[in-house]
This record gives C-alpha cells, sequence and structure tokens, in this order.
DNA sequence: CAGTGGTCTAGACCACTCG
DNA sequence: GAGTGGTCTAGACCACTGG
C-alpha cells in the first residue's frame, strides 16, 4: 500500500483512493458507487470521514449525489481550466499551466490614498500608500499588467514594496506576518488603454479583463488593494458555478 | 421564541441565531466567539453541527477562524454585490438587486451544432440545436444579451424551444424533469459588435464581459450552453477568492 | 503547557426516490 | 416499503497557537 508523503487524515486517505480509482478508470463514469456505509468500510473510516471525502470529490465535479438514489461517477469530463475561485498569484496561476513566470518591476512610489481606496481599505482619511506596478510574464511574453496598493502603515519604516513585486503573498508573510487568507474580486470588462496596449503588446481598445481585489488576511483586515489587467485572448479564466 | 417557516435542522438554527447576533451587532465585529463546546452547548446542538454553521459562516465572510485561537467576528463590513459563485437565473439576478426583471424574445430557431458546440456539448455529429436569443431588462432597460443553445435531441417533437426563454431553469425541470446542477463559466471580456451595441444600447466597441457557460444536470450531462453579454458598466459581478 | 479549533468514530434517526 | 443519501449526537483524541 503506498503512502503519500503527507495526508494520514482519514478524510484525505478515502479522497485518494477514490480518486484514484476514478481517474484511472476502474469505476466507470455515470456508475454508481456503493452505499455510504458499504464504502466506509471497505475504506476503513467512518460514514462521516467518507462523506466528507466524497463533499471535496463533488467540488471538483467528479461525482454527483442524488438523494434517496445513490453516488455516481459524474459522466462528463473534467474541462475546468482556471478555477478563479482560489486565490493564486499571477505567477502561481502561470506556472500551473506549465509555463515560465516573470515579473517586471515598472514603477514603484508611493503617494495618497484615493477616496475610493479609503473606502475600500477602510482607511483613515490622509493615509498613504505604496503603489507598486508590474508586468508580468509567461514564457518572457508579457500576459499581465498590475497594480497593487498597500498602506505604508502596514510596512516597517523606509520599506521598500517594490521588493515585493515577485511574490507579494509569500513577501508579506514572510517579512511581516500578515497571511492573506481571501480576495474580494470584482470582474470588469474593459479596454486597452495607450498606456496598457503598450505594456501587453496589444492594439488600443482592445477588450481586456480588470480583476480588482481586495485582499483580506486571516483577522479579517483588508490589507492591499490590486488591480490586474489581462488580454482576453491569452488567459482564460473559469469559475464553477453551483445552483 | 420565534421560529422561522422552514429550516428546522440544528445547523440551520445555530446559523441563523448566529449570524443574527451578528448582523443585529449584539457581537462586536473582531470579538472572538465563545469556544465551539461552549457555543455548542449554549445553542443546543452537537459540536459538529455547530462546526458545519460556522462553516457555512465563514464561506459567506462573517466569520474568520484561527487554528489553535479562536473563532472572530469578521471586522471588515460584507461589501460583496454579485457572488458569481452562485449560479442564479439573470431574472432571479435582477431580482436580487431590486429591480424588475424582464425578457424579450429576439428570436428562436434551429441549426446544425457548430464542431465547437460538439465539443463543449459532447454531441455526436449532425445534431440539431434550438438557438434562442433573448435580451433581458432590468426596469425595462436592456441589461444582457443571452444566447442558449439547446440540442433537440433534449426536447419533445415539436417543442417551441422559444417557450423557454422567460426561464429556462425552471422550464427544463418542469417540462422535462431536467435538474441543472452546476454550470462551468468561462470568462471572457470582449467589445460590443454593431448588432450588440444596437441592443444594449451602448457603443460599438464598448467594454463587454461574456459569461461562456456549459450547464450539467445532476446527471452529469451537458444539457445546454449559453452565452451571456453584459455591458460593463450595468452590472458589477464578484467572486470571492479563498487561498 | 493550557486552551483552541481540526478530525475522527459509532450509532441513530430523518427525508427523499422509486418500484 | 425498501433502500439511499442527509443530518444529528456524544465522546474522544490530534494539531496548532501563544504565553
Amino acid at each position: 500500500m503506498l503512502q503519500s508523503s503527507r495526508a494520514h487524515t482519514a478524510t484525505h486517505i478515502a479522497r485518494q483512493m477514490l480518486e484514484e480509482q476514478i481517474r484511472e478508470g476502474f469505476l466507470e463514469p455515470g456508475s454508481r458507487l456503493p452505499t455510504e456505509p458499504e464504502l466506509a468500510s471497505k475504506l476503513g473510516v467512518s460514514r462521516n470521514s467518507l462523506r466528507e471525502a466524497l463533499r471535496a470529490l463533488e467540488d471538483c465535479g467528479l461525482v454527483t449525489k442524488r438523494h434517496g438514489v445513490g453516488t455516481f461517477v459524474t459522466d462528463s469530463r473534467p474541462l475546468v481550466k482556471g478555477g478563479l475561485e482560489r486565490l493564486v498569484s499571477i505567477a502561481e496561476f502561470i506556472a500551473g499551466e506549465g509555463r515560465q513566470p516573470g515579473s517586471v518591476l515598472v514603477q514603484s512610489s508611493t503617494t495618497a490614498a484615493s477616496p475610493e481606496l479609503e473606502r475600500r481599505l477602510g482607511l483613515t482619511e490622509n493615509e498613504q500608500v505604496a503603489v507598486v506596478e508590474t508586468i508580468k510574464t509567461a514564457d518572457s511574453q508579457p500576459v499581465a499588467v498590475c497594480i497593487d496598493y498597500i498602506p505604508t502603515a502596514y510596512l516597517p519604516e523606509n520599506f521598500d514594496a517594490g521588493a515585493l513585486h515577485e511574490a507579494i503573498f509569500e513577501g508579506l508573510q514572510r517579512e511581516l506576518g500578515i497571511v492573506i487568507k481571501y480576495a474580494e474580486c470584482q470582474i470588469v470588462p474593459t479596454t486597452a488603454t495607450a498606456a496598457l496596449a503598450s505594456k501587453l503588446d496589444v492594439s488600443e481598445g482592445a477588450a481586456l479583463l480588470l480583476l480588482d481585489q481586495v485582499h483580506v488576511d486571516d483577522r479579517g483586515k483588508r490589507v492591499f488593494h490590486s488591480k490586474s489587467y489581462f488580454p482576453s485572448n491569452r488567459f482564460s479564466f473559469v469559475v464553477i458555478r453551483h445552483r
């Protein structure tokens, strides 16, 4: 019996075994799984743990439950690409697509927060924010322009916010102990201004996707704001919408 | 003790009581909740049920948990508007914003499925699809153009697919017993063609958001495809992205 | 080390679906 | 009515955090 590096928990064990059997094709798409009590005893876990595992698989779209009927292996292929529900950095996103991520610093400065920023981040008046603008690349090709707005109040004296540009999540955690837990992401279609067009190597007026995000830490504090611009044809974002 | 209409389950009871106390301000933002065993006994439910309730509240962003520390009332305001993770019809979405939804049928016809459609819906060759195009309105103002593609194989002989245009989810369920469970939604920024511009009353080249969706039923079958176009300034979509 | 949330178990009963 | 998933309970132990 293979043991994976970590993940001893009963739920993980059940999830892994089921997922493997489904992905390897031992369980036919469309076929019914054994009943929950049966499966639980077969896998040597409690029914509760099994149910947690099944829930995870259902979230990934691998199985479908029907109350009073049974649990079935989903018979449509996975298909899913992006998965916007998960908050990952652009670099992680690019790496996940099998390409080489890069980041070019365009500018790093400090200005007064706009009223809009004050509202979004819950700042008091007259606060300063560090503004860090970068171009993200995949295999050296520009794929996104990202502008981060970080209140200087959170940063140490004379801290160079530009140093965070390559990996802001990791940087905040390592340098400042701030753990980003989720982002509220507003999805806005827009068109390329001349400035954005030249940075992204698209024509002016081309369709862009703007992800306008407020990042919140594990204490519920809104830590920073970011705007990321993606050309429509160079990235594909997907969300699974449940009824 | 108030009883709400339905929702007797222990989890729902716990969730409601906590949510009420948070929203009414009896629990200060940022304050710590009692420990789970305490809360569970106070609310008269098992710790397991309480934990399910807390998980739901965490998903809504009302509370935040920190392992080994406690559970806290999130201190940022809710802010959330759209919530793209939930699959709701455009009419429901509009009604949820407090406006009057409407639907105008533009055309209803039948054609051969494109290769792209065949791939997305897993069709065999030479299948026919019903194409239903509508303009969705909010308080009589156009806010979206929606085109649905439904394989005729799923429809009864001589069924008028145009009849579904007002409420396709309900129609499919009532007429055909098909229950849509989720959609795989691709998010695509685009610009208005002349045809779309006139229907949406925006200028040509204006930024639009296209939600390109494949709808899947409770058996994992991909039932129909839809494309919905929204002007950027008339709708706002939000996703909560968790790390 | 004490206190917290995270996970697990075994057993019970409820709610839904379908023949 | 038989069989399925949905929910609940009580009690136990594990894993993390912070003083």
